[in-house]
DNA sequence: ACCGACAAAATTGTTTGACAATCCAGCGCT
DNA sequence: AGCGCTGGATTGTCAAACAATTTTGTCGGT
């Protein structure tokens, strides 16, 4: 009988090349990198202490995640996006956050999910009157993964451009102004209470008004906030 | 003023870890390689005449994008799917595809779409009354990428899990009844009409209902199709 | 035969060093 | 200024080595 092998998964210490991941992201993070940046080999073998092939076992995976852009015999720069390339992106995430939104409110109920995603929420809303940046944009993404994992699709938990996310606000932070920011908040709040009342319909449909907002913010940025577009 | 750098994007001859993640790919499609089978670095090192270093950058990438499934000291199995991640998989790709129908919906009409996206049609009924497996999966698989490309959102192109697909379709091809794929076919052809007509609503209603449609013919499969569920 | 402990073999994780291929910045020339 | 050229820097790829870990094989004991 041909039955399909059973296929192992991980769950270990993070391996090297995952650390140089998790290095990087943070930096671009907490923008020790710059959207744009060109990230050399040799720098972060001695940042990191690591080899060059663990290094370049990272930046292909962080290609992959779309999170750097590899250019051959160039090298890995930090992603940045274009008009045309922010627009695409909110597209997709339009569909994959209602996905998610709709997800988690089905599942709010089950397990701790509520207490979770509450606690989630509070690392958010710590930061409503801040200016602090890596902290907000740190909440935030708490506040997503949390609902991605609540909704407990593991393909949606391994394909969500979360780094891109982070890209997306990295890029773009400091240009949204103090009314653009109290419009997210509140959109937030309520994305929240409508998943913590389990209603996936208005869960969803929330979520996608927000994010179809935020390209309607998005589109009252100046060029100079976007990367070039690309020659063809 | 601190104006975005420009991020170069590739536009080269494949470079070799490309190569091999094109071997890995088409192994699986022609079914060199089996659902959940082992990859060992020496074997791809002798097969494709490459160093171990650039097989596994190639595994990084096709960790990435969930084509294979690395797991420590362990090694790198092509993935298997179980029920659950199934089920998983067809919601993401649902909204995704829905999205991917949408827009080559709407651009159908510029440029040389048009025949462009009936040539690839014609890759898929080729094969309508034939029995021949990688045939048919390139077929399709050119239809999906004729269909995403010409929607024109890289971002979409980019996360698409069409090697997923292929994993799917690898995985269950054979199991499907003739029934089933009589209306596989029926299916395409509806959606493909669809996108034809420009419309934009239609090609993306059917398309839903095609994803759901497979989801309630794998439902229907036994477990033995299925990859065992993860202890937790 | 079955089961555990233990040693041996195989494989992965990571490093180092090397060299070819390519890109790029600076230079001299017109 | 614009042009081609050259040298240095960086990436692409390979080879060899060793440590860490898993898998396999063996051997008593029951």
């Amino acid at each position: 009988m041909s039955k399909i092998a059973a296929a192992p998964r991980q769950s270990r210490a993070p391996s090297s090349p995952d650390m140089v991941v998790g290095a990087i992201n943070d930096g671009i993070m907490r923008q020790r990198y710059s959207i744009g940046q060109r990230l050399v080999e040799s720098d972060l073998t001695r940042d990191l202490k690591v080899s060059r092939g663990t290094v370049r076992e990272a930046l292909k995976k962080l290609s992959a995640e779309g999170v750097v852009q590899l250019s051959p015999h160039r090298g890995a720069f930090i992603r940045a996006l274009s008009r045309s390339d922010a627009e695409a992106l909110l597209l997709v995430l339009e569909v994959l956050c209602c996905l998610a939104a709709r997800l988690a409110a089905t599942s709010i109920a089950k397990n701790n999910h509520r207490k979770r995603f509450n606690t989630a929420m509070q690392s958010i809303l710590a930061y409503q009157h801040s200016v602090e940046f890596s902290g907000f944009m740190e909440g935030r993404a708490r506040f997503y993964q949390t609902m991605i994992s609540i909704g407990g699709n593991a393909e949606l938990e391994r394909i969500m451009p979360l780094t891109h996310i982070h890209l997306f606000r990295t890029q773009f932070h400091g240009l949204w102004s103090k009314k653009h920011l109290r419009e997210v908040f509140k959109e937030y709040q309520e994305i929240a209470n409508a998943i913590l009342d389990g209603n996936a319909k208005l869960a969803e449909s929330r979520m996608g008004k927000h994010i179809r907002n935020t390209g309607e913010r998005m589109a009252t940025l100046p060029d100079s906030a976007f990367a070039p577009e690309d020659a063809f």
